[in-house]
DNA sequence: TAGATTGTTAATCGATTAACAATC
DNA sequence: TAGATTGTTAATCGATTAACAATC
């Protein structure tokens, strides 16, 4: 099972489990793939193919048992366990990060959030009290952190990245519009608001 | 120039656009499709060939003068203007949209910001008074607003859809952790943060 | 059994890369 | 001119789709 999967499909399954997740909040027992299909805008063949590459997941005549899925899909992308993840930035991401009640049953949960201004630090947010900068690398080899969120202004952020690395981290979600450049093997995903509305306003006038 | 030029090109317009505007805040004057693909971790023959469909925007022997780049990608992606966007919902997200300083110089500027709760409804967030949801439809067609970004709960989110689109939205940026519908010439792109960090975690371990 | 839907192969389609003539 | 880099063609690579035997 699963010999170094093309990135294009892993990035598919999170969407397969959320829809699912979905159906099953809905009572439903059994997807098949024409209807994640339907559910998605991808094609039910697609949907196989790509579940394929992890076992034969699906039942012939019945489609996908949910609840099984479900477990399959969260072993795959090892969220299975949580994964406490820190904050770095208590601006209005990483508040809304640090009180987002959603990732709790996604497999993630804010352990820490940190800033480096004054203001900040010592603030309580959501659960977390905001925690100086300077503590950063200490926290994340003690608690043995993997994932951590850059949501700070783009100027700082390759500085921060290079700390983080240097502690441990291995993923890191950004928030700030730069691209970023990290060592082989640690995984970088980027958010950037302006990226999507600038692929929007292509199709506009 | 562009006959129905391929989505993923699309996607990596933005990218340009955001890579070689540092080079251009950096102090630099042309640029090359090798700097670039170095900076964006992409192959100087793939953004040569992006960029050709849209003209011979380069100078042989020098690469990309980066100002024409610039100018020539606003163009492409629509964004010589500024669009008023409206955002719906005024939680963490939705005020730090309505906060962000970075939109303008990229193409965009929230005009007004919208929420069902009384409670939020009359506050003020950055320069901008949070109006009631009940307005939302008579000030998208009074102001001919075209993009609009959904950061409210999932329950709430297909129903508003529905709203904005009778209104005369053809554009929406959704937080949303869920896949929405809408009508065929109606764009949607999506941002869940918890797809980013379950794309991450696979790698992990 | 009949109907439905998977898993998988082969065919198609599209995107990326390599290479190089054109040319600044 | 010599060196550099584009624009573009052809070759390669990879992803998607169509189709259907297997089977629940």
């Amino acid at each position: 099972m699963a010999n170094q999967i093309p990135r294009i499909i892993i990035g598919r399954l999170p969407l397969y489990l959320r829809a699912i997740t979905r159906l099953k909040k809905e009572g439903h027992d059994y997807a098949s793939s024409h209807e994640l299909g339907k559910l998605l805008d991808i094609s039910a063949a697609q949907i196989r193919k790509d579940l394929s590459h992890f076992g034969e997941l699906g039942k012939r005549g019945k489609g996908y048992e949910i609840e099984f899925l479900i477990s399959k899909l969260n072993q795959i992308l090892n969220t299975d366990d949580v994964w406490r993840i820190i904050v770095i930035g208590a601006g209005d991401i990483g508040s809304g990060l640090a009180r987002y009640k959603g990732f709790i049953n996604r497999g993630f949960k804010v352990s820490a959030i940190f800033d480096i201004d004054p203001q900040k630090i010592g603030k309580k947010i959501g659960d977390l009290v905001v925690k100086d900068l300077g503590e950063m690398e200490a926290y994340i080899t003690s608690n043995q952190i993997q994932i951590a969120v850059l949501a700070i202004p783009a100027e700082n952020s390759q500085d921060v990245i290079d700390d983080l690395v240097k502690a441990g981290i291995t993923a890191i979600l950004n928030y700030a519009p730069i691209y970023l450049k990290a060592p082989e093997g640690v995984q970088i995903e980027h958010i950037d608001p302006s990226v999507h509305l600038q692929k929007l306003s292509y199709f506009l006038k």
